[in-house]
DNA sequence: ATATTATGTGTAATCGATTACATTAAGGGG
DNA sequence: CCCCTTAATGTAATCGATTACACATAATAT
């Protein structure tokens, strides 16, 4: 790897004008310019970034924290973010913190460190007050899983209102008894759910009773498991909704195998809207998020911050939609 | 944001003596070691990297190249290649190319300009020489897909063998007209894969013609595509391989959309053993990779390379695991 | 008591870039 | 022909850390 000095050495140049040339400078006489030019070519050369960051301050890159590439939701909100990123110079990186709290931090180092100059969360480990210095110390914005007290900006949709349609569309079919399948991590967005679906149940009359609410991790295991409590019970639910695609699948996975039709004898709703919730037997009823555009926005409010163009904790909040398939509606 | 000077002054030492503090380095009394301790407390102070970093000329991040994070068969790699990243003390992060050249080479930036020890590419855009040249400068492994000519390390399963006995397991069941679904993008595995493909359906004595291969985009979109056009040939196929799950389950999607039944009417194999290839219905025969093994393998090789205790190019060939479910051999 | 060694700390060079300021040379005006 | 302006390039400080080496002091050996 060759050096600045080398390349100047080479050119028979300073390294100012070295550095000029190479960042466009424009009081480089042409000559001159060729001549770097052609050193750096054959010295294969390209600035260290540790140097030229150390002297600015910078690195251009930004990282998003999420728990797990493996849930599909996250990745189309990446390419939102990523799109925005590029067209104005930044390199996106992503951090799989698998929900540890350790390697969050180990993460959220780098920006303490300067090695990234800001950063999206998509889920923290932490809690509200670290949250709320981390916001305040370093350019961070949060997305779509969010703590609204820390006064960090997010862009997320209403969760609640979100279930309550999704409940209030299975009340609407009929159903009088409607189970849900939770996370058993005590996130926002998982507490919001619950409040649109009890909402839901009161507004359509219907009784509610803790039995009704099961636990899972988000994923297919757990969908199918709560699917199985839900069927020992001896009062069943005629319908599910679950807060999370993957364990939406799961459930209607474990109640085909005991045999029951979907959705005459149990219908089921899930969350996100992931690729496979049309590739499933039947589809899957679920709630849409804009991901792509909520992963512009979201990088959109971390360059103002960056910028220091907008110091007010901003929070948007988008639309959601409720699609309706085979899991709900026979033939949908 | 403080620095280590200022740390030196509060304590009224010198920034060596910081220094050694930080890098657990023994030679610092304990009077000394807590007066700076305090003042790193008092200033809120963490080294900066950049500065560290420049003079240590590394920065303990490995970056991981994926085409997407959507595609879920690369997330129990990247959990693999994070463990052994850990206990070794190196930072993980992900990178999503789009399979976009250009995207690509940004990220490799980071390698050429020291932001990153080292990368393990899980797929690439780039052609066999600048992979070679790549391979010669830095450290850099392949896992999974991979080009084998260009003296870069791999970790990989035998593509062809794999494919190989799926398309025997579909000829042993009775089958004589199987097609397969490949790749548009003319990766190495999937050429492999079409090699084993061909082998199995001469070692079986049925016969070829090149209407029974489609091209997709590993997608289930494109899986459902490929599948229709199955349908539309006059000597339809009664089985098909795919390369990718998301695609056999686009295929079965299609296929009883069509009102075909699987597997008695058409039989559907699929490849990487996704968690989804148990949700669908049938639950899909595919070939198992040991993927978390595959990315400890990975991380270990690069490990190597980053001491430079290995000059040789490895390779890696791991187990694969033929999975038979219901989507070839009913009632499984 | 003196010479020698070990121990703890400080000084200053260094990593590879950027950039304010100094310097030099060329061009223009009187 | 000389002075002043302007343009191109060079010099050297700087970013924030690490670390070889120097130095002072205390402990040990002779």
């Amino acid at each position: 790897m060759s050096t600045i000095q080398q390349v100047a050495k080479a050119a028979g140049v300073s390294v100012a004008t070295v550095s000029r040339v190479i960042n466009h400078s424009d009081k480089v006489v042409d000559e001159t310019r060729e001549r770097v030019e052609r050193a750096i070519q054959e010295l294969n050369y390209s600035p260290n970034m540790m140097g030229r960051n150390l002297r600015r301050n910078a690195t251009e890159i930004i990282m998003v924290l999420l728990p797990s590439i493996s849930n599909p939701f996250y990745s189309q909100t990446v390419n939102g973010i990523t799109a925005v990123a590029r067209s104005n110079g930044f390199t996106v990186m992503v951090c799989n913190t698998l929900s540890d709290r350790k390697l969050e931090q180990d993460f959220l180092n780098l920006l303490k460190f300067k090695l990234v100059d800001g950063a999206i969360l998509m889920s923290q480990e932490m809690d509200d007050s670290e949250l709320e210095e981390l916001g305040r110390l370093y350019p961070v914005v949060q997305c779509s899983e969010y703590i609204d007290a820390a006064g960090v900006p997010y862009v997320t949709i209403d969760n609640a209102s979100a279930a309550y349609e999704a409940v209030s569309h299975l009340a609407s079919l009929g159903h009088t008894r409607i189970g849900m399948i939770s996370s058993k991590v005590n996130y926002y967005s998982a507490a919001q759910r619950q409040a649109g679906y009890l909402q839901a149940l009161q507004d359509a009359g219907l009784e509610f009773e803790s039995e009704l609410i099961k636990f899972g991790d988000y994923g297919y295991g757990s969908g199918m498991k709560c699917a199985e409590q839900f069927m020992r019970m001896q009062n069943k639910p005629t319908a599910v909704f679950a807060i999370s695609d993957p364990m939406a699948i799961g459930a209607l996975k474990a109640f085909r195998q005991k045999g029951l039709k979907i959705p005459d004898d149990i219908a089921v709703v899930g969350f996100d809207n992931i690729r496979f919730s049309k590739m499933c037997e039947p589809e899957l009823t679920t709630i849409a998020q804009p991901t792509y555009k909520m992963g512009c926005r979201t990088m959109e409010l971390l360059l103002e911050r960056l910028e220091h163009k907008q110091d007010l904790p901003e929070k948007v909040i988008m639309d959601y939609e409720l699609i309706i398939r085979g899991s709900t509606v026979a033939g949908s």
